[in-house]
DNA sequence: GTTGACACAATTGTTAACAATCGTGTCAAC
DNA sequence: GTTGACACGATTGTTAACAATTGTGTCAAC
């Protein structure tokens, strides 16, 4: 009765361009059309709106006034943002993954390495990026806090965008040796190698950035004709 | 052009129904009627129910089907996490504000100390309470990091509603005297200082709580009653 | 050939009426 | 006197038509 099998939520419309977003099948900048959105889930344009509201509450979206939605394309300062978020959240998320993880989800991490280094060897891109940035809201969930949970499910979703932006041509998302040998410190009890290594793999990934690539777009015209 | 005076954007409502929850003026499980809101805020429907939405993505607004909006009441689950979480980011927001906080900024702080001592000897609770939960954001402001600063003020907002449930009767959300001495610490460049007076600072909150206590109102007939 | 204004089409934003659901109060039955 | 069913009022949820804004394409003028 609660759930109500006629038509999709906006909680699943949203859960499906996170995904899409994460797997870089929207890149950032994408036009998002009401009337699109519509026929592709199948619901009416009131749950589309909405849904596109929370998508832009989470800053996963752009609203702009009379011109419709799209897929937010962050700046250099707001993925400098998003990492140190990750920075101060990650090895807290890691240690805590430490204390609680129990034998299932061992075996869970377990699995999604497997999941995740198949996906790479045969080539499947587009789930190999997402498996990438799910590893880290796994961790969160064996974390066992939602709070920290659904933060880490926005820091990842805008960091596919931030990579896709300022990444290089090949870049993914994270070297999966990285994560094996995060779990692997965790099967080892060994928390602090745990903890030092997810900060490690973190400043990896950013390190891989050029944030002062993509300013060329606007920026560089208004600097250009600057008065000073 | 953008911003048009006429009528008050879904962003401002949501901000002074989250100022309201901060000075525990809007007490846990309160209803929030759309046409009463509509009248408070003179606005029309849709925009009060876009207000509610982006309220309720953020936890602070509880939305029942068919039965409208609520303050959050939260869990002692809930609780604890949201501690957790103000546990892994307050003491990196200590650290970034300090290593960033300019002359203005500590300006900033000292005026923000005494308008908490006078709002606390002059017992204006309301302005007290919410000044206090106000330093946490104007220390994440400080560091500089919109990320971080958004992710403090949706915390704060909600352990106001933590300890309005758990908190005892007289128990306000911090003493003001923790806050000065973490402003002390700043001042006299001692970083690690402020970040373990910090955390401290959020421990001894915590402590103050009895999460045991609200478990009374369902779950007691659901464990009374249970097989085992 | 380029630039400017104008009009049209398409998309978004808003409003108002309608439908559905829930809580409450009354009333009858046991 | 308590419990159950029923109907009403109030509130929320949805739909569809309408209004407003934006972007584009055409056309004339220089």
């Amino acid at each position: 009765m609660s759930t109500n099998a006629d038509e999709i939520a906006e909680e699943e419309i949203v859960e499906r361009i996170f995904e899409a977003v994460v797997e870089q099948r929207l890149p950032p900048g994408t036009k998002l059309s009401e009337s699109a959105l519509c026929e592709a889930f199948g619901v009416g344009r009131m749950r589309i709106r909405r849904s596109l509201l929370l998508l832009a509450s989470r800053e996963v979206v752009e609203l702009r006034a009379n011109r419709g939605a799209y897929v937010a394309s962050p700046t250099a300062d707001q993925a400098r943002e998003v990492f140190e978020a990750r920075l101060a959240l990650e090895p807290t998320i890691a240690r805590l993954a430490f204390e609680r993880a129990t034998p299932a989800d061992f075996e869970a991490l377990a699995q999604h390495l497997r999941q995740e280094h198949d996906a790479n060897v045969q080539g499947r891109r587009h789930e190999a990026i997402r498996l990438s940035g799910q590893f880290h809201t796994l961790l969160a969930q064996i974390a066992g806090n939602a709070v920290l949970l659904r933060m880490m499910k926005d820091l990842v979703t805008r960091t596919s965008l931030i990579i896709g932006i300022f990444g290089g041509p090949g870049a993914a998302n994270c070297r999966d040796d990285d994560h094996q040998q995060i779990v692997d410190a965790l099967l080892a009890n060994d928390g602090q190698s745990a903890v030092d290594l997810m900060t490690a793999h973190l400043h990896h990934i950013a390190s891989h950035l050029d944030l002062e690539a993509r300013s060329s777009n606007s920026v560089d015209l208004v600097s250009l004709f600057a008065v000073q």
